[in-house]
DNA sequence: ATGCCGGCTCAGC
DNA sequence: GGCTGAGCCGGCA
């Protein structure tokens, strides 16, 4: 399978993310048969500015949101669906969609 | 074509 | 629960 097909899929799965729901990396990569969650993560890093993909929805698998320069404006975003953060900044379980 | 850098994860302390 | 090291594979310079 080509390379870029392996982001479509990536896409494709985050795109399926419901509002007010989270998923990990990890989760996508399997969903998206990648062969490893850096993809996922790799694939995001790529997106474009103008994108409607719901990068946001992606956090890591501790529940915490990646370490990355927009992880603020994800943070804000995932609180605007209601996503609540535990005091340890974490998502809470219930959020995960599976 | 080669090398280095990732929006990670898992196992082990 | 938190830190560290290793593995992993695709982009991009």
């Amino acid at each position: 399978m080509a390379a870029s097909a392996q982001r479509e899929r990536i896409y494709t799965v985050v795109a399926q993310i419901p509002p007010g729901r989270v998923t990990t990396y990890g989760r996508v990569a399997r969903l998206a048969d990648a062969p490893t969650p850096r993809m996922v993560g790799s694939a995001m890093r790529h997106l474009p500015e103008d994108s409607t993909l719901p990068w946001h929805r992606v956090i890591a698998a501790s529940r915490r949101l990646a370490d990355h320069g927009g992880a603020e404006r994800q943070r804000e975003r995932l609180l605007a669906e209601g996503i609540s953060f535990t005091a340890a900044g974490k998502v809470p379980e219930s959020r995960l969609w599976p």
